[in-house]
DNA sequence: TTAGATCGGGG
DNA sequence: GTGTACGATCTAA
């Protein structure tokens, strides 16, 4: 039997003499398992012949040695014999690493998961074509399955994945599933729609069943029935799939999927995986790929979806469900439709980030599942480990309790921050390194097997006992091939813009290569070197140093610098001027670092350090040529900050940059304080927003949100941690949080508090930078005091 | 300023 | 399951 199949799941089954590995896998006749035998092994090293006779025929009683073969590796770059020690069952070998740990110089490779050994030793990448001739065999996991008698890997890719994404809404006033059953599903797929819930409500694609059980062995039977590759959910991890394992207990229920229970995982975040339907929970994925790039701070479904798809979640109040259901009010169908919505636009998301995943999957190596959930550090660790075997290297051990300890004390030194002058500056370019890290990294060979050996060439700028050899370090190498890749690929994405695939790749090697410094600085990782992310920030604040010197040689001033950028004040000079420097920078600077010319500004603000002489960092204001205006750091970005003070400052400094009208500027908050005092300004632009953080009785400092808070709650609203309460500071006897008000019932506002406490402060040290005191912003001092114009 | 605690997402 | 590890932000010391 022949076979196109695509992997979606690896597992195994252990036999009395041997383990099998378990391919679950997409083919053109369904989902199939296919099995091969595999061998589980881990690498001594030993000191002499007589270990090497007793390691070969190990046994105790729990574990016995299968077999022994010599091999040789790099350890750290140097050649080294070593001992390939097979056992019989993946869990033989922490057993055998355990007996032989004492006799021998060192163990490597221990922890290494069997499913992932084999995917990455035999070069296969799942979710890619794989061609199979099998043999038929007694059935796993539900599913037609087969030995394979060969295997040819190949990188064609999936056209299309049948998904299903599942969503839950349940019962009651808190999130319990020790107590609140679930009210309804919803199963979102290309050609399968439906609410399954158990009260009789008339809506679209609704199935109703008897109750709670009933409803959790109906999803199991459409999963079953429906056998889609992947099953994904929008917090899924943390909320749907755990809350329906509980509930299936609570009803003494197992619930399986061909024949398995789906495990819940714990360790630093909960997650829950289903052999032979990988779950991917769409919101990890979200937050490590597009969430840097979104504006939105939050990754709620409703605000990602928004800005991704440009849909929202359905306009319901989802308190409202707790009483809808237990009156049968007729409001439930709109529930149900929320429900598949929210299914919906998971569904979409999944479908959005999809070839991001694919790419992640491809160049990683590893299962979706296992991929969508890794933290960086570990992405960047089995992007490494996967290139071992081309390398003949062999994998680092992870560091024990007592190194962990060890290197969790160091502390590295902070990127080179240039420190501004307040003021309001004209024709600015600023100009920054091309990925600095990473290039620096590459060009300098900075890597564990390079560290003080071979030649003396790379010598760290502020530390001359730290220095690296000219023979390319392995993750050296690794680095700037991913650096190389990605501009490749960038190069071919300018003839095709389009290309979501090319796009996917070029996100995953940028993502790769911004986290490489991290990595090697990161206390839990395999190649772990500080003296090497020591010398990336030396170097980096050494060619930083350089350029501003160099600026600064041919007349140019230099405004502000951070990490890996500089701001150039022109002056009388022309642009040209500082394209040259670039250029001329750029003819000194080793392998692939690069300085580029980011943009012309026609304007800059930098603002006055709180309480301090100089130029506070990383805050600043930036206008472009289309009079765009870039924001850093200042407080009106904030959420308390009511909108009124957010247009205020907004509008100054459009202003103060691109109409370098000074006094324009401060009429402009003049006339705002006087509509204020006039009560002319509308309610809305006067609500503050403050996220409660925790329920109402932890609060002992009453701030006004909380006072807010707790006047909800009087009035029978559910007011808890995580609920956003809205607020107007109302004229009222008292300080400021007696004076806090819900919206509806704000009959007028606090004229004084809004000027003293909101407008003044996001404007105050704008104005600082261009000589206007506050005392000028509220006109005290001069004939027009605020109660001139009233 | 730093260490320790707590959210985040979900109804 | 040859495992177990987040990261940003707020609060208290």
């Amino acid at each position: 039997m022949k076979l196109e199949a695509y992997i979606l799941d690896v597992t195994y089954r252990e036999l009395a003499t041997h383990t099998l590995i378990c391919l679950i896998c997409k083919t053109a006749q369904g989902k199939v398992c296919l099995v091969e035998r595999y061998d589980p092994y881990f690498y001594v090293q030993v000191d002499n012949e007589r270990v090497k006779e007793s390691i070969q025929t190990f046994a105790n009683t729990e574990v016995a040695v299968a077999k022994v073969e010599e091999i040789e590796k790099n350890i750290d770059g140097v050649a080294t014999k070593l001992l390939k020690v097979f056992g019989t069952h993946p869990k033989d070998i922490p057993k055998l690493k355990e007996a032989l740990k004492d006799s021998v110089v060192a163990t490597y490779e221990t922890d290494i998961l069997f499913q992932r050994r084999y995917l990455i030793d035999n070069s296969i990448t799942p979710l890619t074509k794989l061609i199979v001739e099998g043999k038929e065999t007694d059935s796993l996991f539900h599913l037609p399955t087969y030995t394979i008698t060969s295997k040819e890997s190949t990188s064609e890719a999936l056209e299309e994945l049948n998904v299903v994404a599942l969503d839950i809404e349940t019962h009651g006033k808190t999130l319990n599933p020790e107590k609140n059953p679930i009210l309804m599903v919803a199963l979102y797929g290309k050609k399968y729609k439906k609410v399954i819930t158990w009260k009789p409500i008339k809506a679209e694609h609704v199935e109703v069943v008897e109750g709670e059980a009933a409803l959790i062995s109906r999803l199991q039977q459409i999963l079953q029935e429906l056998q889609p590759d992947i099953i994904t959910g929008y917090f899924s991890d943390g909320f749907d799939l755990p809350y329906i394992l509980t509930r299936a207990k609570k009803h003494k229920m197992s619930f399986t999927y061909n024949g398995q229970e789906p495990r819940l995982s714990r360790g630093g975040e909960q997650s829950v995986s289903i052999t032979s339907l990988p779950h991917i929970d769409i919101l990890k994925l979200i937050r490590k790929t597009i969430g840097r790039n979104l504006a939105t701070r939050s990754y709620s479904l409703n605000d990602v979806a928004f800005e991704v798809l440009g849909e929202q979640k359905k306009e319901v109040d989802i308190e409202k469900l707790h009483n809808a259901w237990d009156t049968n009010d007729e409001s439930l169908t709109q529930f149900v439709e929320y429900n598949l919505h929210d299914a919906y636009l998971t569904y979409q998301l999944f479908n959005k980030l999809l070839p991001q995943l694919e790419e992640m999957v491809r160049m990683i190596g590893l299962l979706p599942y296992d991929v969508s959930r890794m933290a960086f550090s570990q992405l960047v660790e089995w992007f490494i480990i996967k290139q071992t075997p081309s390398f003949n290297e062999i994998i680092e051990n992870k560091p024990g309790h007592e190194e962990l300890a060890q290197r969790q004390e160091a502390r590295l030194k902070g990127a080179y921050v240039y420190q501004p002058t307040p003021g309001v500056y004209q024709d600015v370019v600023v100009c920054d390194f091309m990925s600095l890290y990473p290039t620096i990294i590459s060009a300098h060979n900075v890597s564990a097997a390079s560290l003080r050996k071979g030649k003396k060439t790379h010598v760290n700028p502020e530390n001359e006992k730290i220095w690296f050899g000219d023979e390319p370090g392995f993750t050296a190498i690794i680095l700037e091939d991913i650096i190389k890749r990605r501009m490749r690929i960038k190069a071919i994405l300018k003839e095709k813009p389009d290309d979501k695939f090319l796009q996917a790749r070029v996100q995953t090697l940028k993502l790769l290569a911004n986290s490489f410094y991290g990595y090697l600085g990161f206390y839990a990782a395999r190649w772990y070197c500080f003296a090497c992310a020591e010398t990336t920030t030396a170097y980096a604040r050494h060619y930083i140093k350089e350029v501003i010197g160099e600026v600064k040689k041919s007349g140019l001033e230099v405004l502000y610098s951070d990490t890996d950028s500089v701001f150039i004040g022109l002056g009388s000079n022309q642009r040209k001027e500082a394209l040259k420097i670039v250029e001329k920078i750029n003819e000194t600077l080793p392998g692939l670092m690069e300085l580029e010319y980011e943009g012309y500004y026609p304007a800059a603000l930098f603002v006055q350090m709180k309480g301090q002489e100089g130029g506070a960092k990383k805050r600043y204001a930036l206008m472009d040529t289309d009079n765009n205006l870039k924001v850093v750091g200042f407080e009106a970005v904030r959420r308390n900050v009511s909108p009124i003070a957010k247009k205020t400052q907004e509008a100054v400094l459009r202003i103060i940059l691109g109409e370098q009208d000074k006094e324009k500027a401060l009429r402009y908050v003049q006339n705002v304080l006087e509509k204020l005092q006039k009560k002319a300004i509308p309610k809305e632009e006067l609500i503050i927003t403050t996220k409660l953080s925790r329920s109402l009785e932890a609060y002992d400092a009453i701030g006004p949100h909380v006072a807010v808070a707790q006047k909800m709650q009087e009035k029978g609203e559910e007011v808890g941690a995580g609920s956003v309460i809205s607020y107007i500071i109302d004229e009222k006897e008292g300080i400021i949080r007696d004076k806090a008000t819900i919206p509806d019932e704000a009959k007028s506002y606090d004229a004084d508090y809004y000027i003293n406490n909101q407008v003044v402060p996001a404007v105050e040290k704008i104005f600082e930078v261009i000589n206007y005191s506050k005392e000028d912003i509220l006109g005290e001092g001069k004939q027009s005091d605020l109660s001139s114009f009233i």
